[in-house]
DNA sequence: AATCATGCACGTTGATGCACGTTTATGCAT
DNA sequence: ATGCATAAACGTGCATCAACGTGCATGATT
């Protein structure tokens, strides 16, 4: 094995809290800390970033985004992945439809994917989302109180207004996608709002980034089963979607970025 | 690497943050900031330009502007005048009031003037107002369909939701202020809700450049008269407020630029 | 034997500062 | 207001060096 003292979890175990504590590690502090060469800390590097543990720069490593942070801060978050998958996810949209997007960063990712020739309206409690479709589609906007952490209306109001719809196609985000504890999310109020919009629509499709598959965050949203489709990453571990697949949920992959 | 302790991402999101808190940054401070060459910098921001998120200027970068689309166009149109009237406008907002911003670009650079520290409620059917103020403020989004030269949602299912506040301020936004015709609107739709939210508002006030001053748009909005404060530029011709005035609407006018 | 973790070699890529001709903004004179 | 000179800022091309990822060999472990 190595001449270091750390096996590779307990390493790259470490690394995460330097993440966690400063939000960034250089790759040449790393090799010397841990007494390894610097190939060997981009490998873990680069193997945590696979796993969304990290974002990959040059020189080191950024701490991700807490997926807990506020909307505009989930945003900026993985970009690339995200358009990834909304590419993927934007082919589920026929002319005609009503779409329902929800406030998720990823849905933001969808809608800037939605253009004039789309011929969709698209509801959405997300004002920034609205902001993004109103020059090219009929927007309907869901009203109520905006919870900045959600970046949507949600509660009492929100669900009011939601309840005059029935959407063709939900698009729904999720904090955590996981067999057993299906679509889950980091705020009671935002589970609330998307157990609701999704049980009135037609179809319900999801989007989970590498992080977030076999995740299971507080509160639930909606059975995995309930879900007519999932689009994962072009690289998405087969063994994390497998029980998914088996309950009947259809996977679309994104392409590779 | 580096010489300087920032790698590059982290470098660019200080860039983003300062471009977010004063709205430009110069790239000799940047350089001497980061330890880096003016080149760097220059790379930077050309970079970001590309990427949507700065403006390009000689001598630095400015905050990004979004898409220019109807509501966007009325947006980019003399933003130094609506600047001004938007600080004017702004002093007129006192802790704890419910503020109702309709759609419209000077309310937007009221929205953008209105900071955590105004411990304000804002209302409004415009989703680009609720975006640029959900970080900072509690924000009710009025929901309904959203009109894209409006830039917000109006019609029924927007009137009945604006049916349920009577906020402190309405700051309505006006496409011409006379003595004789009052405040009017382009659109006849957005003339029914301004006229609806301004009825329940225990004060309203509005807004206009020099442009908008002695002119008639084809829908009537209010009477001047129903109209609290006149927020004008500070070289507004006193023969255009002159009737305003004698109609008791008290004037406020802007800085100089 | 197969697998995993590691370091090495090497060609490629990324970030940076320098040089330099071009462009822009500014101040001054008319 | 216009024209001119000047200095600062600009973008392009280039050289340099560090960082990068890939392929491979090796040693340790199962």
């Amino acid at each position: 094995m190595t001449t270091s003292d750390f096996l590779v979890q307990e390493r790259q175990a470490r690394i995460r809290e330097k993440l966690a504590a400063s939000g960034r590690v250089l790759a040449g502090d790393l090799a010397v800390e841990f007494s390894v060469s610097e190939d060997t800390i981009r490998r873990d590097l680069r193997e945590m970033a696979a796993a969304g543990l990290c974002q990959r720069v040059y020189g080191g490593a950024l701490a991700p985004i807490p997926p807990t942070a506020p909307f505009m801060e989930r945003v900026t978050d993985q970009p690339e992945r995200k358009r990834a998958l909304a590419r993927a996810a934007a082919r589920s949209i026929e002319p005609a439809m009503l779409v329902f997007l929800d406030a998720s960063s990823t849905n933001l990712a969808i809608a800037e994917e939605i253009s004039a020739s789309f011929g969709v309206t698209v509801a959405t409690n997300a004002p920034r989302i609205a902001t993004a479709l109103m020059e090219s589609v009929d927007v309907i906007l869901i009203g109520g109180m905006v919870d900045r952490r959600v970046g949507g209306a949600v509660g009492g109001k929100a669900s009011s207004d939601a309840g005059l719809l029935r959407p063709d196609l939900c698009i729904l985000g999720a904090c955590g996608v996981d067999a057993e504890a299906g679509i889950t999310a980091f705020q009671l109020e935002d589970a609330e709002f998307k157990r609701m919009i999704a049980r009135r629509s037609r179809a319900v499709m999801t989007t989970a980034t590498v992080k977030k598959l076999g995740t299971a965050a507080p509160y639930d949203v909606i059975g995995i089963a309930e879900c007519e489709r999932l689009v994962v990453e072009h690289d998405a571990d087969g063994e994390a979607i497998r029980d998914i697949v088996a309950l009947g949920v259809e996977i679309i992959r994104a392409d590779k970025i």
